[in-house]
DNA sequence: ACCCCGATCGTA
DNA sequence: ACGATCGGGGTT
């Protein structure tokens, strides 16, 4: 826990908005710590490339609740995805998160790719429903906003695609 | 109970 | 560009 512990606020906001500024921030998760260099945002019911698209079900359900939670999910039956929960309890949306560079561990090292990300953290459906804003050992600290990004389409879905919601740290 | 498919990854 | 891979979500 520290001062510079990025708050509920920055996470209970537009979810676009949200994905860009995450770029930059730093992710601590047990003794790993590395800045976020990719991101992907899914809005809500209209998304048709969001979880929730559908309405809740017992998977997509956190995604319904308080801005700042992790979401974990399973994929391909084999990798697993981390996302930030964000905006008003009761809308669901998340960022994906897809790119990590380490700082600590092994610095230097870049996980791109978000599967290859959680395999690597060793994060599981286990850390699913973690309010990162509260956690001991989970969670975000401030860093320099990064304002030289590319915006483009969402990778691996197939509806959806028009979105140029998939952020990336030039 | 069970079938189908995916917010991927690695190799060609 | 494409196929391997398989757990489990969503529907029966």
């Amino acid at each position: 826990m520290t001062d510079t512990r990025l708050k509920r606020e920055f996470f209970d906001r537009d979810t676009v908005q949200v994905a860009q500024e995450l770029l930059g921030k730093r992710l601590v998760f047990g003794p790993f710590a590395g800045l976020i260099t990719e991101t992907e945002a899914y809005v809500g019911q209209d998304d048709p490339a969001c979880h929730a698209a559908r309405g809740k079900t017992a998977r997509n359900a956190v995604m319904f609740e308080r801005a700042g939670l992790s979401y974990v999910y399973m994929i391909y039956g084999m990798y697993h995805c981390l996302n930030i929960v964000t905006e008003n309890e009761g809308f669901p949306a998340a960022v994906l998160i897809r790119g990590l560079c380490l700082e600590k561990d092994e610095p230097g090292l870049h996980l791109d790719g978000p599967g290859k990300l959680c395999r690597h953290l060793g994060i599981t459906r286990e850390d699913s429903g973690v309010d990162l804003v509260t956690a001991e050992d989970f969670y975000l600290e401030d860093a320099p906003l990064i304002a030289s990004f590319d915006a483009t389409s969402r990778i691996g879905i197939k509806q959806g695609t028009n979105k140029l919601w998939r952020f990336v740290v030039t």
